[in-house]
DNA sequence: AGGATGATAGTCT
DNA sequence: GACTATCATCCTG
């Protein structure tokens, strides 16, 4: 295993991403979605078409661009979701971006210590969050990001199936905070955005009830979760799920 | 492989 | 002051 390279303090990353500019380099985004994928599609149905498609961030400090697949999201709805920050249809300084164009970046902090990332939709107040992917290209670095983060320090490695299987997982792997990719359009951001991947076929989809859902009965069953059936990367929590209802596109 | 628990601070009432 | 759209760690088996 090669040793890694990144060795800054937070407030030293924070400096250097307003120092460095680089030039956006085209070759990024020939199969970028735009805002052809994300407008005009209902939440829900967002939540299963992300699935299969490629989370991109581009690291500041490095440059380097980390890769995952979507393999599981859920679907946060509007004013009537008990479970959604914006239920009531209530518009805080937090939940601003779950208001803004289709395609915005959503990152809430909680739990005192982790980061969520969401991507808002179609629909007053809704939003997609991305629970888990599988990891494909800068498997080292996320590996190193998780591991900084957890103080820890135990040299043990993580498993490729354990680096990204949980929201505040991917988020730290993938170096998303709300700091820098809050309210980024990933139409058109050179931070992060979502390219092309795989075409999952609505078979291969699962829905199931969304997770930590503690409020209401009714909502906390509603299957709003999706994910690519038999995928071993979707968030270990869930893989006792007993129910798995194949779900109808269209 | 899986259950219990503590960590930790932003956000809202 | 209460509650998190969670995770790492420490157990048990």
């Amino acid at each position: 295993m090669k040793a890694t390279k990144r060795s800054k303090t937070e407030s030293e990353h924070c400096e250097d991403e307003q120092k460095i500019m680089k030039p956006v380099v085209s070759r990024f985004f020939v199969d970028r979605l735009n805002d052809d994928f994300f407008a005009n599609v209902s939440c829900v149905n967002l939540a299963k078409k992300i699935l299969g498609k490629l989370l991109c961030r581009r690291l500041e400090s490095s440059g380097e661009v980390l890769k995952g697949i979507v393999v599981e999201s859920e679907s946060y709805l509007g004013a009537e979701d008990v479970a959604s920050h914006s239920y009531k249809g209530k518009i805080t300084a937090r939940n601003e971006p779950m208001f803004m164009k289709a395609g915005t970046a959503y990152v809430y902090f909680t739990y005192g210590m982790y980061h969520c990332f969401n991507i808002s939709s179609e629909g007053e107040g809704s939003a997609v969050l991305i629970r888990a992917l599988q990891p494909i290209q800068g498997l080292q670095t996320m590996e190193s990001l998780r591991k900084r983060f957890s103080k820890k320090a135990n040299g043990k490695p993580i498993k490729a199936t354990h680096l990204c299987n949980g929201p505040a997982k991917l988020c730290i792997a993938f170096d998303i905070c709300k700091q820098t990719i809050n309210k980024q359009d990933v139409t058109c951001s050179d931070l992060i955005w979502f390219e092309n991947g795989f075409d999952v076929s609505e078979c291969d989809i699962v829905a199931a009830p969304r997770i930590g859902i503690s409020a209401d009965e009714e909502w906390k069953l509603k299957p709003l979760r999706f994910y690519i059936k038999n995928n071993e990367y979707v968030s270990v929590r869930n893989k006792k799920e007993k129910i798995e209802t194949n779900v109808n596109l269209s």
